[in-house]
DNA sequence: CTGTTAGCGCGTTCAT
DNA sequence: ATGAACGCGCTAACAG
């Protein structure tokens, strides 16, 4: 039915001209009420739909944006992704996604070619480096990054102020007289790795009482359940918390523990990040920093409207993360 | 750079016509080899790109395809997409995700509103009634129906044997000398809940020792988790084993099951479905039937693919979940 | 307020 | 093997 059917169609079904049918349709310039009345009618009779091909071409935009990312198996990209899904949606975008699977050296090809397909593109490159970064953004235009900050290019990045919230979690742990803490550290290239290692390296400056020492993980549930043994190692060294990369790494983590008989957070607290919706269920329930996933995904829409409307818009937006603590972290014993 | 250039400019640049260059770019007849040199020279020089919306518009075709799932935070959806994804990237295709929302009145539009922009979709509906789903489907056209059969439609459907899958479950608990079971039933209009309930009559009816219940829960870990107060009664009244709708239930129970101090698996059994990643890391590791989400994936764009390029198909594959037998399942005590 | 005309950028006949 | 011309379906000028 509405597969073939043309505006052509419509417009000698109406008795009118294309242009006529075309501005009924857009609404953009005021019709006679019968001709709209005839229009309607005939668009209805025949199930005609534009063809969005068609109007891409003229109008030079797709009503899609392009979403790239590392890797959808993150909880982290998953709320993300929803959040600006949906908040498109209404304003009658889609999102193209792109999964570049973690191959660093694709990221800017995939980008690339997504943005062709699309209006605008949603950046998460945590690997890339600045200025290879830097580079692809100014080829990507209407473009906001997402979860990593990049100096020196005019455009929008809204991301989490990993730092703050570290010291955040930091700060708990020592309210519970926590001084040994093991940190189990990201993706090596990761930005917001990076951005950690900042927060842990101030809180250290900030308390010397504090001993902090970095274990190298990586950021996915079989990291942290691998992390297992140079965790009792510290802990044999003295370590009485962990944190870790973010909560699948944790939760890996935790799993692994358990299997050796150490008790969480008995002879141990663990934290984690990004409060993914199992970390409230997990044994025990994880203590995190919990992101606004939704709520900063739709802000990403929110500026990437605006860029693709013609606005200009650098700022940064930092979401703060809100301390959630559970049972996995209890006062030193 | 690569923004205004078109195929004109390039044709002048080389010296030739439109037509010999389009013919250089998709390799269709066979081209001086002289022209093609400087053809290829060039759009290097220009930085020359095709227009995606303007060979969309000529071609029909979009090289995209949309997938349209009630819930993106469900991991088993999430599997599939990136499965898709991937598979779909390797033949030059790119995927648009259309999350409903868990919105089933707007399932059609959405689906609709999708195959719009698309070739194709891949169409995860498991709450629609068949009557309904079948006539979209009928209007989707190149559509391949995931994770739910649906007779009397001339499309190809990829899912799992939720039926076969439960009765190994079944098998597996009685082996372990169960026969009390409770079973946390999905979302009530879910075909694949349906699935599951037949495989759990079948296997009652082949075995009359067995006495199970089937309690309504829902598809997530929040149900799971409010759904230990029905399976205590359940316990209390003899039930020494519960497989749960799929594993983020299992793994709401296990939470809640922990909070309550009863030891999983000695005072009871839980079983899962999906086998998502968290699944072994759960704690006690969750025994889990595991379906093979990529591989799907990758046989779902298989079909697509086919059945763009004209092909017909109605065939039906139905993968067979393979039992993942671990600790929160045990000998009945 | 309406119809006619001219592209948007490309693939593809159809001659040559 | 190559180029000229046409059309994909639509929107946007421009007249009237």
């Amino acid at each position: 039915m509405s597969a073939n059917v043309t505006i052509a169609d419509v417009a000698e079904r109406a008795g009118v001209s294309q242009a006529s049918v075309s501005r009924v349709l857009n609404g953009k310039a005021s019709v006679d009420p019968e001709i709209v009345k005839q229009v309607r009618r005939a668009v209805a009779e025949l199930g005609y739909t534009p063809s969005l091909a068609a109007r891409s071409l003229v109008r030079g935009r797709n009503q899609t944006v392009a979403m790239v990312v590392p890797d959808l198996g993150n909880p982290l990209f998953q709320g993300i992704l929803k959040g600006v899904s949906v908040a498109a949606a209404a304003d009658g975008y889609r999102v193209l996604v792109a999964d570049t699977d973690e191959h660093v050296d694709d990221e800017e090809a995939t980008a690339l070619e997504a943005r062709q397909r699309c209006d605008a593109v949603v950046l998460c490159a945590p690997r890339l480096p600045d200025d290879r970064l830097r580079a692809l953004v100014a080829r990507l235009e209407p473009v906001v990054v997402v979860n990593r900050r990049l100096d020196g290019a005019a455009v929008p990045q809204v991301g989490i102020d990993y730092a703050r919230g570290v010291r955040e979690l930091v700060d708990h742990l020592v309210g519970l007289e926590h001084r040994r803490i093991a940190v189990l550290a990201g993706p090596a290239q990761s930005a917001s790795n990076a951005e950690r290692l900042r927060g842990i390296a101030e809180a250290e400056a900030a308390d010397p009482g504090l001993d902090i020492r970095v274990l190298p993980c990586g950021s996915r549930l079989d990291d942290g359940f691998a992390a297992a043994d140079a965790v009792e190692a510290e802990r044999a060294d003295g370590a009485t918390a962990v944190i870790a990369y973010n909560d699948l790494v944790a939760l890996g983590l935790l799993a692994a523990l358990r299997q050796r008989g150490v008790d969480v957070p008995g002879d141990l607290s663990v934290a984690g990040f990004d409060d993914i919706p199992l970390a409230a269920f997990g044994t025990p329930p994880l203590t995190t920093l919990s992101v606004p996933r939704a709520e900063l995904g739709a802000q990403v829409w929110s500026r990437l409207r605006g860029l693709i409307g013609g606005a200009s818009d650098e700022h940064e937006l930092l979401f703060q993360p809100r301390l959630e603590a559970r049972a996995s972290t209890a006062a030193r014993s």
